[in-house]
Parts: C-alpha cells; sequence; structure tokens
DNA sequence: GCCAACGTTGGC
DNA sequence: GCCAACGTTGGC
C-alpha cells in the first residue's frame, strides 16, 4: 500500500464536498500534469491511503482522508469540447490523462495547516515543504503519512 | 492581486 | 534539441 497528498481548492471541490458525494466516492479528474499522471496512471493503486489538502484558500493545509476504490481509467473530461479540461490533441484511442476514484473516509476535525507542517522537523521528504514544488499528487512516505496522521487525529 | 517557481510550447 | 516566451500554480 501506498500513500498520497491530493490538492484540491476548495472553492472549486472541498472535502466537504466528497463526503456528500453518493457513496462518499467521486473521480479525482482534471490532473494535466505529465508527473502528476503517471502517479496516476502507474503507482495510485486501489486500498491506497490519500490525504486531502485545501490549496488556494484561506485555510491551506491536510483537512481529510480518503481511500482509492478505483485504479487509472480514461478521465472523460480530456474528450469534452465544453469542459475547462478539454484536450483536442487526446483521443478516446490513446488517452492522455487519466483519473482515479477516491472515496470519503474522514474529516479531521482540525485543518493540519501548512505553516503548522513546516514547522515540524519530522517531516522533510514531502513535496509540500519543498521549494516550489507545485506538484497535485504527490507521494507520502509511510513514516511521515504516519506522523500526519497522528498529528491530526491527535487533535480530535 | 502579486510574483516566484515551475511546466509547456514552438520557432529555429 | 535549445531556449525564450508564455501560461499556470499556489502561498502570501
Amino acid at each position: 500500500m501506498q500513500y498520497w497528498l491530493f490538492k484540491t481548492e476548495p472553492d472549486a471541490f472541498s472535502i466537504d464536498d466528497l463526503a456528500a458525494m453518493p457513496e462518499q466516492i467521486e473521480h479525482w479528474d482534471g490532473i494535466r500534469n505529465y508527473q502528476a499522471r503517471n502517479f496516476l496512471r502507474d503507482n495510485v493503486k486501489c486500498g491506497d491511503q490519500v490525504f486531502i489538502y485545501h490549496s488556494s484558500c484561506k485555510n491551506v493545509g491536510i483537512v481529510g482522508l480518503a481511500e482509492v476504490v478505483k485504479e487509472g481509467y480514461a478521465d472523460h473530461t480530456q474528450f469534452n469540447p465544453d469542459s475547462n479540461y478539454y484536450d483536442p490533441k487526446s483521443s478516446p484511442d490513446n488517452p492522455r490523462w487519466v483519473m482515479v476514484d477516491i472515496q470519503f473516509k474522514q474529516k479531521f476535525s482540525q485543518i493540519l495547516p501548512l505553516k503548522l507542517i513546516k514547522s515540524m522537523p519530522e517531516i522533510i521528504e514531502i513535496g509540500l515543504v519543498k521549494k516550489g514544488h507545485r506538484l497535485s499528487i504527490m507521494p507520502v512516505q509511510p513514516a511521515e503519512f504516519e506522523y500526519l496522521l497522528s498529528r491530526c487525529q491527535g487533535t480530535s
């Protein structure tokens, strides 16, 4: 099993939106970065645990936990000319972009702020604390995941 | 809304 | 294949 962190802008789709979905499952579409795509296509597996992170908002940080329930498949928004994520260079024969489905597991009673994460001496590997890292899908080392999770749940 | 740090594009 | 121009991300 592997651990991940997915970023989302809560104005567009938040942890609460995920929790409100039927069966609390939603497909994670709109990833248009090759490095992130490669993670989704090759490495994100069913049962993997995913931190949900809110970005570009008032309180940025880790807000909850989800689980992968469907592995990489073609992101349908790439074929839709009306979508913001439309990619005319992609074709159904050879889809360029993939997505996975995740299911809500938990919303933490308090957000774990980015500022706090950056101040933790235990946390040095995760892309969040590295300069200029903008990936919207990033792996999390098991030890760092466990530590962050304990900090999230310890406050509840 | 600013701007630094990236990623992508396209001319050559 | 280089690299300048451009677009995007995302914290502040």
